[in-house]
Order: structure tokens, then sequence, then C-alpha cells
DNA sequence: GCCGCCATGTCAGCGACAGACATCACTGTA
DNA sequence: TACAGTGATGTCTGTCGCTGACATGGCGGC
């Protein structure tokens, strides 16, 4: 007889999921959270720095396959093509497997300002990840953060509209789609703005 | 003899700049900030829903310059000329007396993660506003996300460069600096990464 | 000169978190 | 086999963010 059931951290991530989409995130406390799974909320909060923070955990994840495609571009390619290369390999993140299990949580994320913002934060994280990769690169930095910036941008918009009910293909092809639509926002010639 | 002091509001936002960057955002209760000119912390929370917000009132107004630049732009300008209209007019929102007061904000900022959080989260705010003109405006949908957030890029990146201690052109300066690099990152061609 | 408004104060309470200390199955070691 | 150490957990206590309910009292309108 085990003192402890195992898997404490991954009952936690479960529970809280089930219970944000049940009663809503602001509705749970972390002590329902940590009852529901036979813990108390001290406990609750020594593996999760905050209550949101529940819902975020395995985003590290996500950061190293980022580094792994930044890592995979050839030496001296310009700037989005190394970006393009970290998004080559966070799609490998997402199989098809995984959309009921995203499209969940971001439901849960989507009706909640707390959880947007730190939604937010952690693309910023990628970004800077991004950002540190291309410096490193050699890019200088105006183009460094840029690079960055677009790059979870494409990857942002990617992942909504792979969440998207009716939405077939895979994450990469949708990627590369928003990608192509990119390049002709920002390449094509268009009449300038008058300026006073 | 008046009952209170006018201009709580602004007095609570002075005071609140002054204490965060003396002892800093976490060390810094809403009830030291309300107590510092003479109010009480319930009077602080009817005046900013929590206290992150005391730094980032006033981002309406930035909202609104945002929302003229959109409008002056032509009916049927390209998404990013569109954007790039609303940059010129936030510009404005920036003139060179006000730097000082920025600078020390955004060090306040920068010491805490919280604090980026909410700054995020409100560019996104921005971001979502040049969205749903775009949208009005006719441009579908993945291109107007990628123009409005590619928009919120070059003005956060254009401030942080205008922030910066040494740096004298003007933001409107700095900006299409900065869209013009962003321009020669994504227009210019360049050698796709080999795909397995 | 009375009346209602509105910004504020007061009070009480919940929930998010954190520090300090206790517990006790498990593990390695003598 | 005994025993000390480890680490995940529980318990207790406290601070702070934030909110609802109600009271107060100048001030402007009528």
């Amino acid at each position: 007889m085990v003192r402890w059931e195992p898997g404490a951290r991954e009952r936690l991530q479960q529970a809280a999921l089930v219970l944000f989409a049940e009663r809503g995130f602001e509705q749970t406390t972390a002590a329902d959270i940590a009852r529901s799974v036979g813990l108390t909320e001290r406990t609750f909060f020594r593996h999760f720095a905050d209550k949101r923070e529940v819902l975020f955990d395995g985003q590290h994840l996500l950061a190293e396959a980022f580094r792994t495609g930044f890592e995979a571009a050839p030496a001296g390619a310009a700037p989005l093509d190394v970006v393009v290369s970290a998004l080559r390999s966070a799609a490998d993140f997402f199989p098809d497997a995984r959309r009921p299990y995203s499209r969940a949580r971001q439901t849960v994320i989507d009706q909640n300002p707390a959880l947007q913002e730190r939604e937010r934060h952690k693309m910023a994280e990628l970004a800077a990840l991004g950002h540190e990769v291309l410096l490193g690169r050699g890019i200088a930095d105006p183009a460094a953060t840029l690079a960055a910036e677009t790059g979870i941008t494409v990857f942002s918009v990617a992942f909504a509209q792979w969440i998207r009910h009716g939405e077939n293909r895979s994450f990469a092809q949708i990627q590369t789609a928003v990608l192509d639509e990119l390049r002709s926002l920002t390449g094509s010639e268009s009449v300038p703005v008058h300026q006073s």
C-alpha cells in the first residue's frame, strides 16, 4: 500500500480542466481542484506557482520543440527561414489526435481574461526564445525581434484555425498557408498612405 | 473647505508609480498606495479593477488614437497600409516630452512578470481593435489578424527603441525604420529550408 | 432650505498564495 | 535488520488582493 497515489501533478491538471469547463475558472477554487483528487490546497500550490499555471504546464515542452527547430535551421539562414524551421518543429507538437484536448483547453482559456493574459505571456516567452536564438546566430536586433514576434503570430493564427470546428488540415498545412498569406501581405507593393 | 481633494484617480496613479519604483510592485500594497495619498484601499479598488491596472489606465486613450488613425486610411487601402495609418496616429501619442515618464513606467513594468503580462494583454487588445476594423473594411480573416498583429509588433519594437537611452529620433521616425526593416525581412526572396 | 446624488469611509469576508513545521512511506546503507 | 535520510504531503497560520453591504456627508438642483 503506497502512501500517495502517483501522478499528483497530472491528476491536478486533468481535474482542473474538467472543473474549469464545468463551472468556470473563477468559480473553481484551488482547494476544489485539490480536494477532487484527494489532495490539499497547499499541495496544489507546491506543484503550480499559481492557479492559472495548472493549465500552462507543459508549455516548456513546446518551447523545447521550438528550440529543436531553431537548431535544425542551417547556419547563415535568413531570419524568417530560421523561424519557419522552428514552426515546422512546433507543428509536430500538435498531431491530429491532440486536437480535442487542445480545443477543450482553449475553450476554457477563451472564456477568462486572466487565462488569456497568461497565454499571451507564454507566447511572448516563446518569442523571447526565438529572439535569443536569432541574436546568437548573428542577426541584428530590430530584425531578430521582428522575425521572432512574427513567428509566434503565425503560430497563434495557425493554432486558432487548427482548433476550429470543421477544420481538417494538419497543423503544418495550416501554418504553411498562413505563412504564405503573411508573405503576400507584406511583400506586395502597395500605394503608400499620404503623409502630411 | 471641500470634503475631498480632487483628482483622486490621478493622485493614486502618480503615487503608485513612485512607490513601485522605490520598493517594487510586490512590496507595495494597494493600501500603501491609497494611504500615501490620504485614501483607503477600498477607494483604490473603486478606481482600478485590480492593482496592476493603476499603471495601465489611459491605455484607452492610445486605443482612441489608433482608431482615429484607422479611420484616416482611405477606403480600399491595403491591409498593411491601414495599419500604417493607425501607427502614424499612435506616434502622435508619444511626443518627446513624454519620454521620461514612459521610460520610468516601463522600467517598473520590466521588473515584474505580472505587469509584463498585463502589458502584453493591453497590446493584444489593440491588435483586436485593429482586427475588428480591418474586418469591417472587408479584409478577410487570416490577413486581417496577421496585419493587426504585425502592426502591434512594429509598435512595440518601436516603443522599446524610443525608450532606450541615447535614442534621439522621434517615435514616428523609429516606427518608419522598423516598418522598413519588416518589409525587407518578409519581402526578400530567400532559400527555403529543406523539408523532409 | 430640503433632497438626492455620489465619492468616499467602514466593516466583514473569501480566496490566492507562502512560510514553518510535522508526518511517514520509501530507500539506501551498515 | 535496524536506522537515518529523503521527499511528497498535510496542517496551521498569516498576508494581501479584491468585493459586497451599508453608512456618511458635502454639494448641486429644485
